[in-house]
RNA sequence: CGGGAUGUAGCGCAGCUUGGUCAGCGCGCCUGCUUUGGGAGCAGGAGGCCGGCGGUUCAAAUCCGCCCAUCCCGACCA
């Protein structure tokens, strides 16, 4: 492709509205344009990489046996009543209404599309398993879209479907998204983590997310420095340390006055926080539900959504604790009032004659135990994992987090869709069975904003070779110069009949604006043609990733570049 | 939703406090000449209902009100 023939409105300065690097960049290098907050055109250069990392997910849906399909983005609210997330959605669901007015939605995600297409077709055992794909645009309208790409309101989605026969096939169905998953972020050159995952709102109980690494990401991860846990920070957990059992104690009351927080009740009585126990009042629907958890550790509140069922529940606010008669700041687990719901951290399970709100003004427990003074009925893992703790899988190992991005969710949903919408084949035996389900997301333009966040310098974009949206850029320093135009008009024409993907810089522009968009756009192997070439003999070939550069006879430049550019190739497959 | 900020030429900004030659600068764009190894120089030029509506005033980019858009922060850890 010729420069001069494509649209790349490279900008020298850089938009006030960008806050990450991505953001900046894609601007910059004339990928993206923003229509509205949250929405996005791709602009030539944007897409191409877009059809780069599609196609590499295309080759390893279809190499799993993944059937690419293409269902529509405006969806019947009938299917969604049917699923009962037509209520349970919530504003993020982007509604609109036909001419006469029947209810129809942008769709956020096909799981009620999809299975409603296969509850008509497949019938039989036989015909399982079978599994769905496409790419296609997906709406939500978020709370607060931000980061360009990183989180908009429409967005390009992989999104796959597996129907299956029974638990086993699921298994083996979510496998291989798991291995065809891993290959695609390998193949695109990423820097990523396969973690375990909250399943969420969609249903389901495995769940596992492709983090790509990078310190502008929304998400925390947390993984083991010596064993190959790795889990986000919303299942993450740790492994227990007992404290010392000791005999209980009979409870005594005491005075505690102004006395709230953990750290001031700790330091009043001259108990370490670990022998305390904090009682968090949470409201959610109409109930009431207080969390027991060790001082010093806080609530998951990704964990407690799991438990509770909902993601509407918040912390009591001050004013509200009169309302449901309780004590702010002494609220305990002794004595509590009837209509509480009482779940407690399995880590309390360890605590012996520990400090417990008294509910009643300015009054603590002290040696408090369970089972002796109070019962729980609902245990949990509640806390929130930190950094340092011990991995919860192998001896000795600490827990280490980073920063990262959600680009790929794979579910073993089960049956939270095809029961609820009727959706059911016959089995071997006869008997009518709901489809076992596993849903397979990857947030395609996301990658693209999150390969920016792994790959840029001070001068633009180093993009892996395997998505770059060209593989060699020829830069021909003085265009109006007859032998280095037709010494780079020679080399364009040997890569292209290679199957290089290049592009040839044919503008009459200065040599620093040259050397300055080419950086921008990071294409992965720049040839510079300049008039010491001529003089030479030799092309100058720079990597753009390590800024290596190296000389080669005109003559043997097509075949050193693409050379190196194999190369480059070679150390993102690992070799 | 709550809080903060911004909206002036395609992009980045100044001007607003102290209403009145304040419609300005840089980049980009157009024309011409000269240039060409890290965003070239000179000369000339085009381009703006100062986010929208309403109000105050002899007079509003500037003061007031409402609305819209965009960006940032936050979701209360007893």
């Amino acid at each position: 492709m010729r420069f001069s023939k494509l649209f790349i409105p490279t900008l020298k300065e850089e938009p006030a509205e960008a806050e990450i690097i991505s953001h900046k960049l894609l601007f910059r290098a004339g990928m993206v344009r923003k229509v509205a907050s949250g929405v996005y055109s791709f602009l030539p250069l944007g897409f191409k990489v877009l059809k780069k990392i599609e196609r590499i997910i295309r080759e390893e849906m279809d190499a799993i046996g993944a059937q690419e399909i293409l269902m529509p983005a405006l969806q019947p609210s009938e299917i969604w009543v049917e699923s009962g997330r037509w209520s349970e959605y919530g504003p993020e669901m982007w509604r609109v209404k036909d001419r006469n007015d029947r209810d129809f939605c942008l769709g956020p995600t096909h799981e009620e599309l999809v299975t409603s297409l296969v509850m008509g077709e497949v019938r039989s055992y036989r015909q399982l398993p079978q599994t769905f794909y496409q790419i296609q645009m997906k709406f939500r309208d978020e709370i607060r879209p931000r980061f360009g790409l990183m989180r908009a309101r429409e967005f390009l989605m992989k999104d796959a479907y597996s129907f299956n026969a029974d638990l086993e096939d699921l298994e083996r169905s979510y496998t291989d998204m798991d291995r065809a998953y891993t290959r695609i972020f390998q193949r695109c050159g990423f820097n990523f983590r396969s973690v375990e995952a909250a399943s969420g709102l969609i249903g389901g109980k495995v769940s596992r997310e492709f983090m790509i690494l990078a310190e502008s990401g929304e998400d925390t991860v947390f993984y083991c420095d010596s064993c190959d846990y790795a889990a986000s920070a919303d299942v993450a957990t740790t492994r227990l340390i007992e404290p010392p059992k000791e005999a209980a104690r009979p409870t005594i009351k005491v005075s505690t006055p102004g006395k709230k927080s953990v750290t001031e009740v700790s330091a009043f009585l001259g108990v370490p926080q670990e022998k305390l126990v904090k009682t968090l009042v949470y409201r959610f629907e109409d109930s009431i539900a207080a969390v027991l958890m060790r001082g010093g550790r806080e609530v998951n509140e990704s964990k407690l959504s799991a438990i509770l069922g909902t993601t509407r529940f918040h912390l009591l606010g001050e004013g509200e604790f009169r309302e449901v008669d309780l004590v702010p700041g002494y609220v305990g687990p002794v004595g509590l009032r009837e209509g509480v719901r009482l779940i407690a951290d399995d880590e309390v399970a360890l605590l012996t004659n520990f400090v417990v709100g008294a509910n009643e003004e300015d009054a603590h427990l002290k040696d408090v135990n369970i089972g002796v003074d109070f019962q729980v009925e609902e245990w949990g893992d509640l806390k929130l994992a930190e950094e340092g703790e011990p991995c919860p899988q192998c001896a000795g190992g600490k827990l280490l987090s980073a920063k990262s991005i959600e680009a790929g969710h794979i579910f073993q949903l089960g049956t939270r869709y095809s029961e609820a919408m009727g959706a059911s084949f016959v089995a071997e035996n006869g008997e009518r069975k709901p489809y076992i389900m596993g849903c397979y997301g990857i947030g395609v333009s996301r990658m693209v904003a999150a390969a920016i966040e792994q790959y840029h310098d001070d001068a633009g974009i180093l993009w892996p070779v395997s998505i770059a949206p060209f593989e060699i850029e020829i830069v021909p320093l003085k265009w109006d110069d007859g032998a280095i135009r037709k010494t780079a008009e020679e080399l364009y024409e040997g890569l292209l009949a290679k199957g290089i993907e290049a592009l040839l810089d044919d503008r009459s522009e200065s040599p620093g604006k040259k050397f300055a968009d080419a950086d921008l756009i990071g294409i992965p192997v720049q040839i510079i043609i300049g008039p010491r070439s001529i003089v030479s003999g030799n092309a100058e070939i720079k990597v753009r990733s390590t800024a290596e550069r190296s000389e080669a006879p005109i003559a043997d430049a097509v075949d050193e570049s693409v050379r190196i550019l194999k190369n480059l190739f070679r150390a993102i497959a690992g070799e």
